[in-house]
Parts: structure tokens; sequence; C-alpha cells
DNA sequence: CCTCGCTGAGAGATCGATCTCTCATCCACG
DNA sequence: CGTGGATGAGAGATCGATCTCTCAGCGAGG
């Protein structure tokens, strides 16, 4: 059975093309008998506007695409993701807008690209993961309003939407922590270098430090994942087996640097004080609870949805937020 | 600057809208100058065919969805449905299909129906979780062909496509197992009772035992999530303080089971024995490792996506496909 | 030399919703 | 009683891609 149209609803309730798309655009002006008839006669028919025809007219096609790294939605990391997700979501459900989620597969990195320039949506929120770092590039001339959730290394046009936490203040939040604590030989985990996010993250650590008189420990390279920061971990008690102090510039890798403390036979915080970030489930799940500094990704996500959703109506819109970090208190400071 | 069309290609190259539409549609019988003029034309000016005009002239969407759960998105349940997603997205990309996950908001259940409705995908996967078993009447005569990861309780109509696994041949396995184990006052812990795998895991549980000779120990209610694994133990417990042995329908809810167990000075599975059902990351990580009936959910996902693709090229295709389960050996049995 | 058949390319029509323009009707006021 | 303004509703045009129909041009065979 086809899909009914404006015409088959129109022509139920004896009225023109015109009217009842009069009526359900909302119109005001139409005699109320013939506007009950085309809305009774849409509901009886299951009438829903279709989407491409509207699209094409030139109408919102009511739906903005959430770009996701396809690997890490499956991992603890997905967390991350979804705290984010959920705060775009209620945003968007306030606006009336169906939330469609894209994975990106970093083996096609073209496609999401394509779907957007193919004018399916009307905007995208592109949750930026190590992974997809190289879609910025591919979306520097985006053909609909792009909010990013975190801050791309390369430059955007000064029109574009950035929604980020602060990161360096995070960094300096997570040195001071640990110097407060009376640690003094500190060493780092960092994120992948290809990733702004975590190089604010050292760069507010370092000046922090700097700013207290203290030498900078060893610093190594994670990639987030709590695979790497065990890798990572093991490596720092290699190059400084003396060390009090570890910030590691994500939960997952904080935890992972955990077990290998504990393998080392290292206590935390009693031998080892230890410093997260991001404040995810496994913070408080970890044993022992982390210490972390965090991202209110939530809102980060509400932000993103809302601002989008304003650029999309055409409101001017403050292209860079910054949303405050925090320090939680927890154990393994 | 607006999207360039087919006819500003057409410009370019120096032809008509319908030679460039027959170029870059895969036309054989055109001059080849002009066909690498228009193809060349294409590229330089990024032109990518509009969603909208294509879908509306009753072209593919070149789209399709994946309907979730959107509160499980987040959970470790969640793990459940990436294996899902990672075989469906495999398949859609050999068929060049852009896959779009559409978080089921269960506050307003008729906006994914309204979504396919609108005609903005060629089709849809359903992954059926308790929270949106209710979208099932309301995709009753769907608009576009969908694919159900999981049976129904209500009958669809013949042409339906629906992917499962053999849940009831599952529960037989599990029963088999304890029995063979030397078990023999054996509870269960079972999923919601309106979700029909959950009953036909607990019917070939049944059926096993009753072959044996085998009297059903105490039965309760999960919703399989972790937590509600810890409650529905607790309560076995309190009703069978002497059972040795314990069918759980997820591994979520059998690892919330351990828990309660091992506070309650009961060893596992020394004491107890204990089976879970899908085989998913928390069965291998758990401690002990759980012993648990497969499904094998990456492929449920593929065939999902292969059989939905082609009954959306007409193909005429097997509307009921039970994939089998397997048991799964590790130590909690 | 004329005509038939084939290849290749352009013009027109179509999909469904919606915006604009036009027009009919009615009431009120001069 | 006639005209102006307001209100409500229909016809036409538009968005972009693509399918069908038509037609020009050319080579070969009668």
């Amino acid at each position: 059975m086809p899909r009914p149209t404006i015409l088959d609803v129109a022509k139920a309730a004896g009225v023109s093309r015109a009217t009842a798309a009069r009526v359900l655009a909302g119109a005001t002006n139409v005699d109320p008998a013939m506007a009950s008839a085309v809305v009774r006669e849409a509901a009886r028919l299951g009438y829903e506007t279709n989407f491409a025809a509207r699209v094409l007219r030139g109408g919102r096609a009511g739906a903005i695409g959430l770009v996701i790294a396809f690997n890490e939605l499956g991992s603890l990391n997905g967390t991350f993701f979804t705290a984010v997700l959920k705060g775009a979501a209620k945003g968007l459900s306030a606006g009336e807008v169906q939330p469609v989620l894209l994975p990106a597969d970093h083996e096609d990195l073209d496609r999401i690209p394509r779907f957007l320039r193919s004018g399916a949506l009307d905007g995208a929120i592109v949750v930026l993961q190590h992974e997809i770092t190289h879609l910025v590039e591919r979306l520097a001339d985006p053909p609909v309003p792009i909010a990013w959730v975190g801050r791309p290394r390369s430059d955007l046009g000064a029109s574009s939407i950035v929604i980020d936490s602060d990161n360096y203040g995070g960094g300096r939040l997570a040195a001071r922590a640990l110097i407060e604590a009376g640690r003094r030989r500190i060493g780092i985990i960092t994120g992948p270098p290809d990733m702004e996010q975590a190089r604010e993250r050292s760069r507010g650590w370092t000046d922090e430090l700097a700013q207290h008189g203290i030498e900078p420990g060893p610093i190594v390279h994670g990639d987030f994942t709590l695979d790497s920061g065990t890798a990572a971990m093991a490596r720092l008690l290699q190059r400084a087996p003396d060390l009090d102090g570890v910030f590691a510039s994500s939960d997952l890798m904080a935890a992972g640097a955990v077990r290998v403390l504990h393998a080392a036979g290292r206590r935390v915080p009693q031998d080892v004080s230890l410093v997260g970030f991001d404040d995810v489930l496994i913070a408080s799940t970890n044993d022992p609870p982390l210490t972390t500094v965090r991202q209110p990704l939530e809102e980060m996500g509400r932000a993103a949805a809302d601002t989008l959703l304003a650029a999309i109506r055409g409101q001017s819109v403050e292209g860079m937020q910054l949303l405050p970090t925090s320090l939680v208190r927890r154990e393994s400071l």
C-alpha cells in the first residue's frame, strides 16, 4: 500500500492541496470545519509529511546527525560519548528534531562528508575522538552547520561552533592537586599528540608545575584507552621508579595505570598518587575510586545541540564555548 | 555557497542535464569525451547527488536505520547491541548503504514510526530490547521493510523478517550442562516476561529438566540488567537456600548473581554452579569467567542487514531465521 | 540514391510539499 | 446601493534528479 500523500488527505477532506498543507503547517486562517476535517483524515490515513519533498522544497529535514567513531562505540570509552549524546538528545528533543547517529568508519572517511553533502540532514554534531581526527579536514567547508565537541587542531572558519571543556585549566587543576598533596616527582600519561584536548591538558600541567618551581617528570603518550594506560604506566615506572604522582589524561588510562602500580607493589595513593581526567563511570567504580578532573560532558552535549539548532534557525551564535572543568576528589589522591 | 546541482555540472561540462545524469548513473552509451568532462567537473565542484531529489523521484535513499533503545546505549548492556551493530554495519557497507542509528526514546515512542513513515530511509533494523517492546505494535504495518533482531511477541505479517537465535535450544543447553555437572536443585533467573526471547529460554530450561525427571527450582524475574540480577539472586537464595545451580537468562544478571553468592559466602562453582546467556564481554572478564550460552550476535546483525538489503532490492527472502546457540565453557560451572 | 536501423543526446514530465500569486466572497462603511 | 478592505481558498510554480519520449545524425544495405 502506497504512502498517502497530502493530495489524498486533501481529497478525503474535500479541500485543496494548499488548504491541507496550510492546516498541517499550523496556519490559523482556515475555516475550523475544514481544518478539523483535514486533521481527522490525516490521522485516519496515517499521513506523514514526505521527508524528501519537504527537504527538496527547501524546508528543514527535521533531523541532525551525531557523528561518532564506530570502533569506540563498543568499548568502555563509549561512556564518554554516551554522556555527550544524552545531553545532545535532550536538547534535540526539545527542538523537535530526530537525532541520527552516524558511525564513522575510519576505513572510509569520506562517507560521512558525502552523506552530509547530500543534504539529508540539517546539521551535525561531531564528537571529536582520536580515530576520526582526520574528518576535520574533510569537513573544513561544511555543507551544513556543524557543532564540534572538542577542539579540532586545524583552524576552522570563524563561523564554526566549537564546544569544549577547559582542558588547559583542568591540567592545572590536576597538577595543583598533586602538588598540594606533597607530591614532587610527578609523571604524566598524556593523550595522543594529534588531539588538541590532550595537548592542552599537558600544557596546563606543565605551566602549573613551572609556577611552583617543580621540575616536570617523565612524559609518556597513550591513546586514552585502558590498555594504553597500562603500557604507559609500565614505561613511566621504568624511567622513574621513584615517582610519587601521576596525572593520567583520561580515566581509562588512569584505571590501567592503577593495575600496573598494584602489580608492581605500589599502593595507591600511599606510594603513588593518581589523578585522572573525564569523570566517566569507571572513575567511581575503580578500586580505588579515582580522583579526577571532571568534564561536564552532558552539559557539553546539550550546549552543542542548543547552539547548533540556533545556528540552523539562522540566529547568530557564540562560536567558541569553553565549559569549566572541576576536580572531583575520591581516593586515588 | 549553495550546493552545486547536476545542472551546474552539466553546464560546466557543456552537456545537458540528462547526459550528466547518465554519466553519474554509470551509463555506458555516452561519448567518452563528454563522460570524462562530466566526471571532472563533478569532482571539481564537489557535487553530490541531492538526497531529497533522488528519494522523491523514487530512488533509494541509500540509508537504513538501526533502532536501539536509547537508555541501553550507555550501560554495559550496550555490548549486546554493539555486537549486532558491528555485524550489521559490515553488511551495510558491502551494500553501499549508510547506517543510521536511531535512539528510541521510550518517552516518545511514536517518534521512530513517524520518522520511518516520512520515507527518509529505505528500511530499518530493529534490535528488540525490553524498553522498546511497545514499538512492535506501532510498526505493525511498516512503511518500509523492517528486519527484527529478536522475536517480537505479537505476530507480524507473514512477509516480515525476523532474525533470532535459538533461545529455546539455548535454554535446553544451559539446563543440560547444569544437570551433567550433577546439579539437581536448579533455580532460574529469567528475563522480562514480555520478551519472547526470555520466555523461550525458560521454556527450553523447563523442558530439559522435565526430560531428565528433575523438578524445576524457584523462578524469579529480572530485566537483563546487572542490578536486577543481584536482586533476583537474593530472592532465589531466600526461597531456596540449598540450591546448587542457577541459570541466568543474561550474562549481566549472572554477573550480578555472582556478587550476591560471594557476599553470601557461596563459592562459584564449588557450591553453586552458574550458567549465563549471551556471551558478551563481561562473561569473559567476570571473576570467575562465566560459562554461558553464546548467541551469535555479530552473525545475527549481519544476517539482518543482508536480508533487509535483499528485501529492499525486491528479492524474496527467508522471513524467519533462527541462528544456533552454543555452550561456551568457562569457570562458573 | 534512398531508406531503414541504430547510437547518442536533448526536451519534457514526474515525484510531493509548500510558497506565492491570484481570485472569489463577504461585511462594513461612505 | 456601490466600493474598499479583509479573509479564505485554489491554481501555478518551484526544488533537483531521473525516467521516458523524441529526434538528429550517420552508416549500411537494397
